[in-house]
DNA sequence: CAGCGCATGTAATCTGTTACATGATTAG
DNA sequence: CTAATCATGTAACAGATTACATGCGCTG
């Protein structure tokens, strides 16, 4: 909206810690708030398994780079597995720091920011006049599609969930995405209809 | 999801015309395809008013940049104004070329890609162990209230639309944005349910 | 004439992706 | 043994935003 002019100053102090980290560091430190340490390759799991439902999931390598700046800033801790286990690999334990970043971040004054919805379908259902109705219904067909093979991963999550201690606010987190894909495929079908109805329309002037 | 190991490969042909553009390319030369020429200042107040509702608004600057891009690929040309009007404006129309491509980007054999959500309100929720369940509310409230908002902007876009010769496209990808809109204030009223349960339930705990 | 909105643009920076390189472990 | 998967990272690039600079025209 409105940065025709000027950039709308999420007002922060200058001494605002939560300044200077984009959001997704902020998952990610997150993701490492919940018990237990892990490495970036199974923070990238459990990323495309429950956060990309209804906030993305970033690139592996962009993880690891988070991780590290995460570290770097002393929000993270990590640790290279020992001679007991078999992998080179590099857990990740969230700091005595690291979790009162993420409380201010959580806390008040701290406006969370209004989605962003990018939905490519749509911009082709916008500029419909350069398809044939045809192709643009099956592209809203395999849409419908594509939303309920993601309904279905999203129910298993929630099934994996299901019982989980603690785990209460992911659980929210997913029932909303449930609620919201199924929101998607009702709003596709409606959308097949007016498609028809434009249809209709240009075929009553034919006659 | 898959892009742990591999890109997956749109497998974009190496003469594909469609190649080396992002979408907000198409966007805009999408923009230039309705009938009339206009500046780069205009396409930002048509992408705020329309677009940003299932398709994020661009930076001005970037719109600007775009313009350029197109026009060096010969997509669009553009026109200063002249001495008739006061103001030093650069308004651009669409070419021959332009709609070609175009209709090439929009034609089959090539998929328009998943929606992406970046629900700022989710992170929260899903880290709602960090934040007061008071505080949590507030935030949904405060969400309902924007999307509330934005709804009757989406209405009133619906309500200029509306009449408008050759506009079915675009006045259905906003009806679209408005039943998506009823459907998150929906979720959020679901989600402030769950939320309420599981104050609840801790609540049972503490007796 | 001061200030705001219109209008265009450049430069610096940041966020994020893709491609690539490397090696270890495990399942068939 | 070989292929797939696990695991970590680097380098180059693309996409996009923010900050800044500039100037005109209209309104009060």
């Amino acid at each position: 909206m409105g940065d025709l002019q000027r950039a709308e100053q999420q007002d922060e102090h200058p001494d605002d810690p939560t300044a200077g980290l984009p959001p997704t560091a902020w998952a990610v430190l997150g993701l490492l708030s919940f018990p237990g340490e892990r490495t970036g390759y199974e923070l990238k799991k459990w990323a495309d398994s429950s956060l990309r439902f209804f906030y993305w999931s970033p690139a592996i390598s962009q993880i690891y780079s988070e991780l590290r700046r995460l570290e770097a800033r002393g929000y993270a801790t990590s640790r290279r597995s020992g001679p007991d286990e078999p992998r080179t690999k590099r857990a990740y334990t969230i700091t005595a720091e690291g979790r009162a970043a993420l409380d201010h971040w959580a806390g008040p004054g701290h406006d969370p920011g209004a989605p962003v919805l990018k939905h490519p379908l749509l911009l082709r259902v916008w500029l419909g006049h350069l398809s044939e109705p045809e192709r643009l219904r099956t592209l809203v067909h395999e849409h419908i599609a594509r939303t309920r093979a993601e309904l279905t991963e999203v129910r298993e999550a929630l099934a994996r969930a299901e019982g989980v201690e603690a785990w209460g606010h992911p659980q929210i987190a997913l029932r909303w995405s449930e609620r919201r894909l199924v929101g998607e495929v009702e709003q596709a079908e409606a959308m097949l209809g007016d498609l028809a109805g434009l249809g209709e329309a240009a075929g009553r002037e034919e006659l």
